[in-house]
DNA sequence: CTGAAAGCGCTTACAG
DNA sequence: CTGAAAGCGCTTACAG
């Protein structure tokens, strides 16, 4: 592959030179610049951002960790946050990890070892030393849809999941529900943790308990939309009727949610402002060399739709 | 961030011993290794690979390019690449491009300079010259899901949309269906041409014509799933019934196809199975340094749900 | 079995 | 405005 070397010598100049023209940081003379130009034109040079970031300490490459890229609201907060990256010349290293302490070692290593610039965490398992190992590799991090990881040096761009829960719970009281249970994934991570924990307290303050899935609820809540789509779709086989015998609650408001046969009672969470927001903070630490050491919290609205119904008396 | 020196230092030999300890790939004393591994494990010290790439030539990196992470089967090819890639200790860089010349070529940029071992491309715009351009830059080039870029170089794993095509024609057609349409994406991409020329043929074969899709079809086949599951939407909404209506069939087999709700007819696809000879292929081709210059096509069987149903008269 | 030396392809002060 | 020199953190023959 051609280096500056080659184009330098083509161009009848030095390396510092065409290094110049090409991150066009230095001001370099028209006609110098127009014959390096020409020279990187007819040898089709790249640079090699390895060497670059080797010498930069820079990488230009972020790191991803997602839990489930299955789950369109995964995908899509991966893919946001891609179209923001690549707009500022950074690449993006993806890990889906399944909250497997396994998966997420592995990743860990391979964004450390690959000196990447910071890391966007989306979900990660309850007790993985991840993140924070991160921060100590001085790598700004920053938790989406995640709290609950005490450091300051964290960033953390996330939505009010007690709150929202709350207006589940609501919701679903007013419809005269009183045996609500909740569907959760097989592993233990901070979101499902946390939205459990919303559920139980809302229904607390009106003197409830959860019931668990098996033991004839009324109504159940879903981790996420995914997770509800799969209950109905478990209901229904077992010949019950949604929202007629049971009704079902979301979260993330999926593309899918608001399609015809599914219309999904969900809360809505905005996975592409939530990526643009955590992107830009994240880059605007990793320049000055810090971490990020924010946090922000944005309220998440109901979306009502036919999944949930008055309960069965 | 602590470099071989510093672990060198600690461990009382040369850098060129820990190197050789830490790839593992001379033999060392086992008092020497002892010493150096525990100077790793006191410092923390994670091997550079930047450093290591710009030395060695390869960046234990490869790249996808999908033209759409949302739909879930690309999400279920990404990820079951990953799984594997990071199995063999290479991460994987994605690259989301909607088919979008733009974003193809930022995209074939940031993993050209970023020097990739190899791409996996799952779909990009009918007459990008990236796959090519990646080629003529030396990288290891596989093409997955999609072929007629007649470059020998190239490696091909790809399923028999012909075949596939007939035989959800044939299924439409003794259902007694004669106008059909094909629904698909506005973006001019591989699989779909060739899944539209497909249906084309079949039908050409029975003395048929497609129809447009506003053409009051009886049956309507989509370019991909989430395509046929919009197109559920879409006709639902405007108060037509799915299948009694209007026949549709998608492709790919996304796991909601099997939904109570959904039961979708389409083309069983498997992405995962898909992802790990992709890669299989490439990281061989990558090592051996050279291109993958090999093609497999596999067929794909029609899977018959609940959306599909006899012509009405 | 271990170490000294060269070099991967850039960037970055620093002279001139 | 342009170039020579040093160096980023590794790997890789090659001696010893």
């Amino acid at each position: 592959m051609t280096t500056l070397i080659d184009v330098a010598r083509r161009a009848g100049v030095s390396k510092s030179t065409v290094s110049n023209v090409i991150r066009g940081s230095v001001f370099v003379s028209a006609k110098t610049r127009g014959r390096v130009e020409q020279a990187v034109r007819e040898t089709g040079y790249r640079p090699n951002i390895i060497a670059r970031s080797l010498k930069s300490r820079a990488s230009s490459t972020i790191g991803v960790i997602v839990p489930d890229l299955r789950n369109p609201f995964f995908a899509d907060l991966s893919v946001s946050i891609e179209e923001v990256a690549y707009e500022l010349g950074y690449a993006v290293l993806t890990a889906n990890t399944e909250c497997l302490p396994s998966a997420e070692a592995n990743a860990g290593r391979a964004l450390i070892e690959r000196r990447v610039d910071g890391v966007i965490v989306a979900g990660i398992s309850l007790d993985s030393s991840l993140p924070v190992n991160l921060l100590d590799h001085d790598i700004p991090t920053i938790l989406v849809t995640l709290s609950g990881l005490d450091d300051s040096r964290f960033g953390v761009i996330d939505h009010d999941d007690e709150s929202a829960m709350e207006a589940v719970v609501d919701h679903l009281y007013q419809l005269g529900h009183r045996r609500l249970a909740f569907a959760w994934l097989p592993v233990p991570e901070h979101a499902g943790e946390r939205r459990r924990q919303g559920m139980e307290a809302a229904l607390a303050r009106r003197g409830l308990m959860p019931v668990r899935i098996d033991d004839g609820p009324t109504a159940i809540v879903g981790h996420n939309d995914i997770q509800a789509i799969a209950t109905i779709d478990r209901l229904e086989r077992a010949g019950l009727d949604v929202p007629r015998d049971v009704s079902v609650v979301g979260y993330d408001d999926v593309p899918l949610a608001a399609h015809q046969r599914i219309a999904l009672t969900t809360v809505r969470s905005d996975a592409a402002a939530l990526a643009r927001r955590a992107f830009e903070l994240l880059v605007n630490a990793a320049r000055a060399g810090r971490h990020v050491a924010y946090r922000e919290i944005q309220p998440n609205p109901l979306v009502i739709r036919r999944t949930t119904g008055s309960a069965p008396r």
